[in-house]
DNA sequence: CGTGCGTTTGAGCTAATTCAATAGGAGTGG
DNA sequence: CCACTCCTATTGAATTAGCTCAAACGCACG
């Protein structure tokens, strides 16, 4: 898994998500880029340089038809991570984030019940536009009320009802 | 210009932005849209019905492409919302709102330091994650401030430098 | 058995919210 | 032209969710 950032000019991060396999980098394509991307996890990729995979696309209607839905997609999800961050409290935030995990590895075929989480509790915070220490007492929270366990290197996600009604959209 | 909202199941409302002559509404094309549309001031607009205009896109790889990149400029801008949305205060917040408003008008030819803003204070709020009243006392401090004026109908942007300070992204 | 780094926990603070009251227009009718 | 209504915006006071600062914990690694 990856993780891609932006960094504020006066050292806010923001973190703009993870992407796993399967996922496609740079849908935008704009002239410039100006995020960061690191592998959370051993990660293996494919890398097409600009100008010859402009040209291929250039040349497959059928390709660059399936890089629009994807990048409609991408654009829907934004959308509902707009929502996200400006309408919701803290712990709808950190239910609903567990619960896109978990819909993303399950898309995947890793669909379980124990989500694997590889980003720190720091990047959690800046994706969901909180601090570490919030993100932190919220896990233990949910822990505590058994709506989840925490385990090395994720959550067990032990009571989905109570998750999925937190993060009712 | 119209503006495109969400409304969330518990009734709080996400305003997801406001589209202005030009615009093109519906690049994501999924297949059921969940976004209400309504007119904030005199508009007219041009409507594709789904079908056609697909075989139409389909038929011309030219068109197609502009809808791509169209599509990934939206994506930036959905990015850079959502850095606004998570990582700001809401001062920056609504100096970054006013600017951006203001280079909009620009880009069709309505450049001018005195911004319409069309929409009312909730629509800002739910705009940027706050609420109305935070909204309003921020535009009246800026106002006392002498960064801006308000005036009927929109604001009077009359210390660029101060706002562009508070919105450095 | 230390050392370093990420996480958790606690205590106090503050930016923004909530609740509540007031003010400012725009439109309507007498 | 004034009185009244409706709706939105503003202002004030009190509250709080989430933040900041600070300390302790846990664990992997050498």
């Amino acid at each position: 898994m990856v993780r891609l950032s932006r960094l504020l000019p006066d050292g806010r991060r923001h973190v703009m998500g993870f992407a796993m396999v399967g996922d496609f980098l740079g849908l935008a394509l704009p002239e410039r880029y100006n995020v960061t991307v690191e592998a959370l996890s051993p990660t293996a990729l494919c890398r097409f340089e600009r100008r010859p995979f402009a040209n291929l696309v250039a040349g497959k209607p059928h390709l660059l038809r399936k890089l629009h839905e994807r990048a409609g997609y991408e654009l829907t999800l934004a959308q509902d991570h707009m929502t996200l961050l400006g309408r919701r409290t803290a712990e709808e935030k950190v239910a609903s984030f567990l619960l896109t995990m978990r819909d993303r590895y399950a898309l995947v075929g890793q669909g379980s019940v124990t989500v694997a989480l590889p980003m720190g509790r720091q990047d959690i915070a800046d994706h969901l536009g909180l601090t570490i220490e919030t993100v932190s007492r919220l896990l233990t929270r949910l822990d505590r009320e058994k709506a989840l366990l925490i385990v090395p290197g994720g959550v067990r996600l032990t009571n989905l009802d109570r998750l999925e009604n937190l993060a009712a959209a």
